[in-house]
DNA sequence: GCCAACGTTGGC
DNA sequence: GCCAACGTTGGC
């Protein structure tokens, strides 16, 4: 079981879309390196679904790949901003995976919350210039993060405890 | 909207 | 194969 974080901006796509939709091919990916490691995931891995370009940018919840690496339809679709002139049925240049919602978290846990955390400094996703969409993610690291979210889930709930507490 | 980082393209 | 120009990503 290898663990991921994918990038995705919420105004095109986010966990709530992914929520309401239960899986998706993870379209649109063109850059290689990114595209190698979803030929690398296996069905099962998890994955952290990370909203960029996003107020507050950071890891909104969990996904897991659903189907291995297949060739991306948008490639081939003309109509498509995805499409690639170069790309034939019979030589695809593009895959993706499709991945399934496994769980939104309650608060998304912030690129700051990410770099306020001793444990995370060597994530990848907190090295400069990290623009990868696709990336791999230890798995210390992805405990880490779950850990965080349900944290953050409690203290949450707490601030609606004593809030209606307050207001009795 | 700015801009640093970095990937890709294409002329040579 | 080098590298300048250009495009994209994504935080701020």
């Amino acid at each position: 079981m290898k663990y991921w974080l994918m990038k995705s901006e919420p105004d095109v796509f986010s966990i709530d879309n992914l929520k309401k939709d239960k899986t998706t091919w993870w379209e649109g990916v063109r850059n290689y390196q990114a595209r190698n490691f979803m030929k690398d995931m296996q069905v099962g891995d998890e994955v952290l679904f990370y909203h960029s370009n996003a107020e507050p940018p950071g890891v909104a919840g969990i996904a897991k790949v659903s189907k291995l690496a297949e060739p991306d339809a948008a490639q081939f679709d003309k109509k498509s901003e995805y499409h690639d002139p170069k790309a034939t049925k019979e030589k695809p240049i593009w895959f993706c995976v499709q991945v399934a919602f496994v769980e939104k978290f309650d608060e998304v846990i912030s690129l700051a919350d990410l770099r306020g955390n001793d444990k995370l400094q060597d994530m990848l996703v907190l090295q400069k210039g990290s623009r990868l969409s696709v990336q791999p993610v230890e798995k210390k690291h992805f405990d880490l993060v779950k850990k965080m979210a349900a944290a953050s889930a409690r203290e949450s709930a707490e601030r609606k405890a004593s809030g209606l507490k307050l207001k009795q």
